[in-house]
DNA sequence: TCAATACTTCAACAATAATGGAAATATGGA
DNA sequence: TCCATATTTCCATTATTGTTGAAGTATTGA
């Protein structure tokens, strides 16, 4: 199961993102950890604990390789939640390019004048 | 300038997720808090704190009306975030819809023996 | 002007997440 | 077998977030 809030939590943190977008980057052969490492000039722990929370969420994937570990990005699930955000957040309501000019056509425009108290 | 980490962390939390497909949902007039602390069932101040952090990060907007307040989604934020998570996440790896089924065609394929160490 | 309402801000506390050093594990080469 | 290397797990500490009652602010209607 999908659960969206959590893969969005997981790339809400400029570390992770960071190092996500590496891994999109490099393509579905992944990069090493030490190579991020270098890349982004983090510690190995505090590394490793970012990769841990990214793979726990299935946004990385990770491959022994004899001696080396290797990650990888997990498109499919980051496919997941792109549909998820533009399908059950947008959809309906078109918040997808052009959204902005294109003002709800098929919203019911209740207008409804004040909240009936709670 | 659009912070997309800030923008998945806000949207990273089941409760705000849910208020922001709520007022996705109501359209460009959006909801009143007392309409939304109901349908939640959050206590006011809770979504009172939800509501100003989706509204720092620009996701949403508040309207006064009169005595009355309304909330509604920001669609050009959302839109931005979309484009950057398909372009600079996704682009040139295409993770969009297909990417499972379409794996990197034009990617270098280095296959690197291993790292260098760091 | 006063009271009621709608919502926020304040403040205190609880819970969760992030950081990074030290120790543990695994692998391959000497 | 022993050592070096890559990376993780463990653990303690710090920092950040989330929750909610109580008090404050603004607006309208009586």
């Amino acid at each position: 199961m999908l659960l969206a809030a959590e893969l969005l939590a997981a790339l809400g943190h400029e570390t992770r993102l960071a190092i996500f977008r590496l891994l999109v980057e490099a393509g579905p052969q992944g990069r090493y950890p030490n190579e991020l490492s270098e890349a982004l000039g983090l510690p190995p722990t505090t590394l490793s604990f970012h990769l841990a929370h990214l793979n726990r969420v299935g946004l990385i994937r990770r491959h022994k390789e004899g001696r080396y570990l290797r990650y990888a990005a997990a498109y499919e699930t980051m496919d997941e939640l792109l549909a998820f955000l533009t399908q059950n957040c947008c959809g309906g309501v078109a918040c997808l390019s052009g959204a902005a000019t294109r003002p709800n056509e098929e919203l019911p425009q209740t207008t409804s004048p004040a909240p009936q108290g709670a």
